[in-house]
Order: structure tokens, then C-alpha cells, then sequence
RNA sequence: CGGGGCGUAGCGCAGUCUGGUUAGCGCACGUGCUUUGGGAGCACGAGGUCCCCGGUUCAAAUCCGGGCGCCCCGACCA
């Protein structure tokens, strides 16, 4: 039965099995596991807590960029789906359906949410009058459901969280600018500086379009198994909703006009995509921001001594505004707790011993490399504020590295396959036309965006960009 | 929906072909002692509708019929 044993041994080498490496990571760190329903998942404490952090980052971001939060209903009207044709189109196949109610059959059946821009527009078109009502920026804290073929937990699962933004814009051009702005300075700054991800940028081709979108913005991180993951998505709409919900406003001519919207999300994903570009053969390794507990103070042996000595550290460094927890266990051995705490991803340890007691020192652990290093008490906290900083550039600096010896520029389409084998490629965006995009998914490759040779952001598609191709999760 | 496989203790499995004492092993769990500087050892112990229903039989985890559930591999997707 294929289910990964929550114990001990080793873990499976990620270079050696990728899927199963990540499957023992999330059992082992104690991240999810499955639910009882087919696709489901329990995220765990753990697993939780970094969602969280997560969490709070981003709505952080996603209020500094104006938006609201609000919250709309799980159930839609199964109509509402209905009003926008290639949205509906899209979404089902994916569409859980609820036909019963109270033990009797449903007049009308409701949809469990698969993505929320229908309900949301209903609400829009109700809300606003004027152009003074506008921009219209709201975001949701939720879950929604999709029925899925194959799942795996955190990157793919029936039911998961995420944060949706919906909002409304009296021009295209502002509307437009607000989904280039989410992506820039909620998702990359998070996937980048919080997560310590490096992301590529740009937008989708036609094929690969959030449907219901004129125009579909990602940013897209290598895994460690050279895999791409989108990491976050932000999609122009357009007036399409608008015009299946009539949601309009009187401009100041007294006009009346379509609204122009957007709509973004990033899910319990990301939590996925922390595992498989930081974990490594020990299991899982946290960024700072996003560790539950930055460090850990360890009992060596447990003793009257040592466990004074440690609780007065684990004091001294909680005071310095650190997320710490004191791990004074007489049980399990102390390798046990030292490798648990190690899968579980927490940057750094601290070790004390009546060895360090005497000495007044402290065993200073980096996850990121495994080193240990003595540290005087005295200038015990220095050092591990010192160590998580260092943690958490390095950690980007080495998935930078991992992915720039992973791309490779080529020149046409048969290219793009061969190196996507290992990683990504860059081709210019000419050589897709005439089925060239065809061809790459025959071969179980995708383009993951479109952008600038050098990088950047293009307003649209044209034959001087670079499509980024990959396989893909 | 096609192809393959599985349901036995919390988890992972053996036992099923060839029916026969009280259904077993590893891990995890509980208690005690010894341990504790990188996955502790020993002893004792607790834990089971053998997926469900029916049939065959003196006797069914095992054979037969029917059902249910799950997993893996192929076409969609945050």
C-alpha cells in the first residue's frame, strides 16, 4: 500500500528516488499526511506553523499592495460557473459537485468552489456603482476543492489552502499594472526573500493561460530534481467576468463601462516547494522566516546542571526576540531528538553538556551545513543571529547555483527537450511557432513562461522573447 | 476510463497456493532496570470485527460467489 513508514531508518537519498526522498520528508518532519477522503490531506502541526509563517508574510504584502481581506462562500451556484464560457470550460473537469441536502435531492445543485471569480463577481457587480468605487481590491483566505486524477501532498491534493485576490480597476492599464505589481511584490519578494527560492518570471502562452485570463503572470522555481513548480500566479481578466456578470460603473462622464479585473493566488503549495528546493539527505531545511522555531536548545545529558544551564540559555535567546525551544528531554537518546530536529528542517541547535557547562560554552549547530562549532555563552546569541542570517543566504545562494548549472540556453525545440531531461531551457520564443509547443508536450515538457532575454517582464507575446521550458510539476 | 496490485495490531508486513492447536514478525506503544556526547539495551506487558456479506466444510485469514475500499502506472491541473 505504497504509504511511506513513519519511522527511523535513513532517509531515502533524494538523489536516488526524488518522489520517494520527498514522501518520507513530509511523513518523517511530520509536515501532512494523508486524509481519509482520496486526495486529502492533514497538515500537521508543523507543516502548519510554516504554512502560517507563511501566511503572515504574504498578507502582510498583499495589504501593503491595498487589498482587503474578506471572505466569500465554499458552496457556488452551480449556474454562476455557467455565465463565463471558457472559465466553465476549464474548471469542469475538476468540479465537485454537492446534488444533496437535509437527506433530500437539491432543487439547484451547488458547487464546491474550485476558485472563487464567480461568486466574487456576483458580489462586484452588486458592490459597485461608480468609478469613485473603484479599484476594488479584496483578497480571500481559503480552501477550495478541485477533484484530481493523481495527488501528492502539498503539491497536489483535492482540497487545499490558499489566499485568492480579486480585484476590480476602471482601465486595463490599471488593472494590468496591479497584477504585475502583485507578482513583483507579493509572490517574488516572498518566493525570493522569504522562502529563498529563485524565481523566474513572465507569462503564460495561450495554452498554458489560467482560463477565464487574457493573460496569465507566474513566477515559476527549479526543484531539486531540475523539475519547474509554479510557485504563484497572477492572471488579467480582463472585462470577461465583468461582461458574464455586468459588472459595471459610471465613469466620471457618466459613461457606463466595464470594470477591468485581476486575480491571484499562491496555495499550501509553496510548502511543497520549500521541501523540494531546500531539503536535502537529512531531511527537511528551513529558511529562518519560515522556521517554526529558529533554534533549539538540546540537553546533552540530562542533569541538574545542564538543564539550568540550558533553560538560562534558551532565556537569554528567546529574549532576543527568537523563536526558541528548549529541548531538556531525559528521553529519547540525545542522537534521537539531534536527527529529529534535523529532519524537522529548524536552522539551529544548541548544544550543552556538563562538557560546555564547565567550559561555559555551547555546541553551535547549522543545519544548513551540519557544521558545529564551539561558542562562549557570552557571545552565544550573537552567533546565532549571525547564523541564521547566514542561513538563509546561503541556502538561496546554493538553489541559485543549483539552477544556473540546470539551465541552458538553446536554440531550438529538439534542444529544449533534450536539456529539460535535467532541468530548464531557454529558447527564443520564435522557434514555438509552427507547433513547436506541440512538439515540447509530446514530450512531456511544458513552457513555463515568457519573458525578456534578459529576464524581465514583456507586456505581450513576440518573437524577440525567451520561452522558459521545463518539466513540471 | 484502460492496465497492474493490495486489504491481517497504530504503521510496515509474513501466513493464503496445499483449510487444522492459543494468528505471527519488525517498528511504534506501556512498565521496570541499566543507559544517555549522533538513530540505546535487556526483561516484562498491552494491543486483532484477519475489509464486508453470503456459501462450502467437522473446521475458513486460507476455498467459492458477490460487494466495498485503497494503492501504483497512462490523458487534465494552484
Amino acid at each position: 500500500m505504497g504509504t511511506v513508514a513513519q519511522d527511523s531508518g535513513a532517509l531515502t537519498p533524494r538523489a536516488a528516488d526524488f518522489p520517494r526522498w520527498y514522501q518520507e520528508v513530509v511523513a518523517q518532519a511530520e509536515l501532512a499526511e494523508n486524509g481519509p477522503v482520496r486526495g486529502t490531506m492533514v497538515i500537521r502541526p508543523w507543516g502548519f506553523a510554516i504554512w502560517e509563517l507563511l501566511q503572515s508574510e504574504l498578507d502582510r504584502r498583499i495589504k501593503a499592495a491595498g487589498a482587503q481581506n474578506a471572505y466569500f462562500p465554499l458552496f457556488i451556484p452551480e449556474q454562476f460557473l455557467q455565465l463565463e464560457a471558457s472559465h466553465v470550460e476549464g474548471f469542469k473537469p475538476e468540479l465537485w459537485v454537492v446534488t444533496h441536502g437535509g437527506g433530500a435531492p437539491l432543487e439547484e445543485p451547488v458547487v464546491v468552489r474550485p476558485t472563487s471569480e464567480t461568486v466574487v463577481n456576483h458580489f462586484f457587480a452588486k458592490w459597485i456603482h461608480s468609478h469613485r468605487d473603484l479599484p476594488l481590491l479584496i483578497n480571500q483566505w481559503s480552501n477550495v476543492v478541485r477533484w484530481e486524477l493523481r495527488t501528492r501532498l502539498f503539491l497536489r491534493t483535492s482540497e487545499f489552502l490558499w489566499q485568492e485576490g480579486h480585484t476590480a480597476h476602471a482601465t486595463e492599464a490599471e488593472a494590468s499594472a496591479y497584477a504585475v505589481r502583485i507578482l513583483e511584490d507579493v509572490y517574488r519578494d516572498v518566493t525570493e526573500g522569504v522562502m529563498g527560492i529563485p524565481t523566474l518570471v513572465g507569462h503564460k502562452t495561450a495554452r498554458e493561460r489560467f482560463a477565464g485570463a487574457v493573460r496569465t503572470w507566474t513566477c515559476e522555481g527549479m526543484m531539486g530534481d531540475g523539475k519547474a513548480l509554479q510557485l504563484g500566479t497572477s492572471h488579467e481578466l480582463g472585462d470577461n467576468f465583468a461582461r458574464a456578470f455586468g459588472t459595471t460603473f459610471s465613469d466620471p462622464t457618466g459613461a457606463t463601462r466595464y470594470v477591468f479585473q485581476t486575480s491571484w493566488g499562491v496555495s499550501t503549495r509553496l510548502v511543497g516547494g520549500l521541501i523540494m528546493v531546500h531539503g536535502d539527505d537529512y531531511g527537511l531545511r528551513l529558511p529562518p522566516a519560515l522556521a517554526p522555531r529558529h533554534v533549539v536548545v538540546m540537553v546533552v545529558r540530562a542533569g541538574e546542571s545542564t538543564g539550568k544551564a540550558a533553560a538560562a540559555v534558551a532565556d537569554d535567546l528567546a529574549s532576543r526576540g527568537l523563536r526558541v525551544h528548549l529541548d531538556d528531554r531525559a528521553e529519547p537518546s540525545f542522537g534521537r531528538r539531534a536527527i529529529d530536529w534535523e529532519r524537522k528542517g529548524v536552522p539551529v541547535r544548541v548544544e550543552l553538556g556538563p562538557r560546555e557547562v564547565a567550559e561555559g560554552t555551547a555546541i553551535l549547530v547549522t543545519r544548513h551545513d551540519r557544521a558545529k562549532t564551539p561558542v562562549a555563552l557570552a557571545g552565544l546569541a550573537d552567533a546565532v543571529v549571525e547564523a541564521l542570517d547566514t542561513t538563509a543566504r546561503r541556502l538561496y545562494q546554493e538553489a541559485l547555483a543549483f539552477r544556473e548549472a540546470r539551465l541552458r540556453r538553446v536554440a531550438t525545440v529538439a534542444e529544449a527537450i533534450e536539456a529539460a531531461a535535467s532541468g530548464f531551457a531557454v529558447l527564443p520564443a520564435a522557434s514555438l511557432d509552427a507547433g513547436g509547443e506541440d512538439r515540447l508536450a509530446e514530450a512531456g515538457v511544458t513552457v513555463r513562461c515568457l519573458q525578456r532575454d534578459d529576464g524581465s517582464l514583456a507586456p505581450d507575446d513576440g518573437d524577440d522573447l525567451v520561452a522558459v521550458v521545463g518539466r513540471a510539476y
